[in-house]
DNA sequence: ACGTTATAGTTACAAATGAAACTAATTGCA
DNA sequence: TGCAATTAGTTTCATTTGTAACTATAACGT
């Protein structure tokens, strides 16, 4: 054991990760600085959270949705739906009735003012999505997305709490 | 116009988001996943949160790093790093000085008990990357590792917040 | 030397999030 | 029927996080 350390590149008898080759690192990066990227846009414009605008896309693409199947649809959880509806609700951008035949179960849809942002926001979105695809050429692409898909398969059966973080 | 939509598979003249094959939204799930299957292992044994873990770990690979270098380092702001370290500091995991000439700086370092922490997380930490990754084969990994180089650099000229997000 | 500006880090307050408890309606089944 | 167990959704409370303001020290320019 050497007697003086030096300060910097230290530690070598301990294995240290080294994070910036990390996976897991990686990925939360990537995934915040591609999220933020979007959201910045609609965020200050229409003063919607990517809460807000995950409800909003999947209400968009089914119509009369119970929040459960919000939930399931997002990958939230089902307080963080029932939170972003109840915004939702209050400025008018999505309708909430009552199922007819079971009156626990709520019956959703975007209202004309949800169309219209949703009819703003939907292409702002996709085109940061190319964006970011630019960087990629289409072999890269199609192996990113063999790999996503394989990598978000099996959950390796134990433990453990899944779901998007906004 | 129908005069009558079915519920299910709507709203075609509104492009609506397929969420489940947009990136940002894929990225969003497989980093909660990949990162919650690991935080898992340790949150619970050590009582200590992700933030905590990043700044451990950028600690035991530079010695005596101020508290501005580690947040460059775990790509965190500023107040999450200070949070941290006053947590890890006073449970003795990290011991903090003050930089001789510059009273500003501080000098963090990780202490034996810190250090004892690390030896276990990091190891665990590594596995559980690998058991992620096993889910791929060799050449679709290279293929990870260039298209996550690809996409991490040249932040798009333009605006926004970057970082981690726990 | 001295005031201005910049930097390191912390604190205070508001908003977001998560977990658990709770209400209400429904289902299953004896 | 009638009651225990489920399911949908909300509320409450504690914790976490983000933003801005703040303190202290150092650097810069004259």
């Amino acid at each position: 054991m050497p007697a003086k350390r030096k300060s910097t590149p230290a530690a070598a008898e301990h294995a240290p990760l080294q994070l910036e080759h990390f996976l897991p690192y990686r990925l939360s990066i990537l995934s915040n600085t591609v999220s933020q990227a979007i959201a910045d846009d609609y965020q200050s414009r229409f003063n919607i959270s990517v809460t807000e605008w995950r409800v909003m896309a999947v209400l968009a693409r089914y119509e009369g949705l119970s929040a459960r199947e919000v939930a399931e649809r997002t990958a939230m959880d089902k307080v963080a739906v029932s939170r972003a509806l109840a915004r939702l609700v209050a400025v008018g951008r999505v309708d909430r009735a009552t199922h007819r035949t079971d009156k626990r179960r709520s019956v959703l849809n975007l209202t004309d003012a949800g169309w219209a942002i949703h009819d703003v926001v939907a292409p702002m979105a996709r085109a940061r999505e190319r964006e970011v695809l630019a960087k990629l050429d289409a072999e890269e692409r199609a192996w990113l997305n063999r790999i996503l898909d394989k990598l978000q398969k099996a959950p390796e059966t134990g433990s453990g709490k899944r779901g998007a973080g906004n």
